[in-house]
DNA sequence: TTTATGCTATTGTCTATGACATATTTGTTT
DNA sequence: AAACAAATATGTCATAGACAATAGCATAAA
């Protein structure tokens, strides 16, 4: 029979199928095996290598283990028990943090219980209703963007499935989307034009939609542009429609220094009295705030920046 | 400044540049140059391929005609120009006739004018009218689909820019989800249950969001996962939500081999009685229809399969 | 104490060429 | 015409070495 397709009847995977399914390229798992001793595939008959589904899991810890910062050297050789007690020591504190406040917690919780049974029926309509009780300001500031946390590390525990959090990601999505259209945009004295989009590096949505949504409250007209833009083409579009702001997000897992970089290059290329404001959890964007770059160091700013745009001279 | 993008000053390309923007293997390219004589890079500094905006673009005409069935002999080593009238003499047929037919012709011309003179809220009021006025059904069947394949070949042809395609899509999103949101589903004697995602190398959610469209109209619940899910999650997914039918969607950039290996071992994680649904532009798909999946050629087909699967026996 | 600078180790990706399984075409024989 | 065999075409995998980019760390300067 055919076996060409890349895992056998017994779990073993060829080396394109552990690319797709673990996002380490076919380069770098050779070089790993060749310098950590892991993975250690067998060969099939071809000479080929083999891997069996224990080492694809566990590349697949490691893989989380990178996304969060750790090194190769200091991961690849260790065994599955030491990966996970490190897994688990890399998140401690912050999650009680936000709950309790304001009494959302208990809706948060609620949001975490319905996802944990795989009720998203269920979440769908417990997030529609409280964009309903809450209204989209709180909804987003104080439920969805400590949801969106809980979920992330969650995640990064591996307590929840990858199934779950797509699941999660694309019903919040939709409820966000929904609340975002029905808002009926007041018109200020001056509406700033908003351009929203990320790096091509930065594939997570939901950080511009949150903003899309709070900007739409201020007033904002927004042109969303999805995400992974090319810089080149950020600013073709700059050149098109002529935003007062072009805004973007980036999520934890961005390297610094093509932040940093990108932000920098980014603002030569568009003309100077076009704002650029960078909002997301990058911590290097606290840390080291670039110039000509208006930093959102937390979602409620939006309001307080968009104030400050419409004060500001033309 | 910042090279890592793959992308230099002058328009050249590194090796991964090329395999991301035609989805070429980086192995192929090596091999082809060995064996045709195309594509013929120059080197940077380092020795390293770099290649020139024109056999980048080249490339992209090429990877057009293989999608449509040549083989890599017969046009690899071929000139931009027999290229071209190869092209052309291909796309004689099908283009025109969803033009026309219907009336819908017109709407669709004027939705491409819009975005080519980047009205992007005058494109969103247009398909929010066309909705109105066609229905989902023949909206995303008429209208949608021939509009994405549109896109799609200018976008081929470097005839739009890439964030022209960026607001196309956003804003073609948000009119769909808002259609769908708005479906009041009938309740039918039995009602699949749907779970919708891509595989990881897919990054294209709009196909996935006008099959949600039309299955939500057939009456089918639909669990929708985003894209880019790892095969064995969405075996997870399936375990813990129990869904009649998974479908998948795959663009044409699909790498052929890619597709049937992850589809038919997908068929191997699933329990035999859960359908597999694919649909999308993928040729390969047509050209030799995996075992065990249900191949969707064309949208319109949504509609038969699910009676189909009403009339089954459970 | 903090901020720059330079050295060193780490790490991903590229290069080159060869091998070969699978798919497709071509040629030959019923 | 249909069936089978031989030949070609084609993508992917293998090995091993090289090196640019990144990160960590130590030292010097503010």
């Amino acid at each position: 029979m055919d076996l060409s397709v890349g895992e056998s009847k017994h779990l073993q995977f060829s080396i394109a199928a552990v690319e797709r399914d673990t996002g380490i390229g076919k380069d770098t798992l050779r070089v790993w095996e060749r310098r950590y001793g892991f993975p250690q595939p067998g060969r099939d008959s071809f000479g080929e290598r083999s891997y069996p589904l224990a080492q694809v899991e566990k590349l697949r810890i490691i893989k989380r283990l990178l996304d969060a910062g750790h090194r190769p050297g200091q991961v690849v050789a260790l065994s599955v028990e030491q990966l996970q007690s490190i897994t688990e020591s890399l998140l401690a504190g912050p999650v009680d943090l936000s709950r309790g406040k304001g009494g959302v917690g208990q809706l948060l919780d609620q949001a975490m219980g319905l996802l944990r049974t795989h009720e998203i029926d269920g979440l769908r309509s417990h997030l529609h209703q409280a964009v309903a009780s809450l209204g989209v300001n709180r909804f987003v500031v104080e439920l969805l963007a400590p949801l969106n946390a809980m979920v992330g590390d969650a995640w990064m525990r591996a307590e929840i499935q990858v199934f779950e959090e797509h699941l999660y990601t694309e019903c919040a999505t939709v409820v966000l989307r929904q609340a975002i259209h029905q808002l009926n945009s007041h018109t200020f004295h001056r509406q700033p034009r908003v351009l929203l989009t990320t790096f091509p590096q930065e594939e997570h949505a939901m950080g511009l939609l949150m903003a899309e949504s709070l900007l739409t409250m201020q007033g904002c007209h927004c042109l969303p542009m999805g995400v992974k833009t090319p810089l080149s083409d950020i600013a073709k579009a700059v050149l098109a429609h002529q935003p007062d702001i072009v805004a973007l997000s980036f999520s934890v897992t961005q390297n610094p220094n093509h932040v940093l970089d990108g932000l920098a290059e980014l603002r030569r290329l568009l003309p100077a009295q076009v704002e650029i404001w960078a909002g997301g959890r990058a911590p290097v964007l606290q840390r080291r705030p670039p110039a000509g770059v208006t930093v959102i160091a937390d979602l409620a700013q939006i309001e307080t920046q968009v104030q400050r745009w419409r004060k500001r001279g033309p």
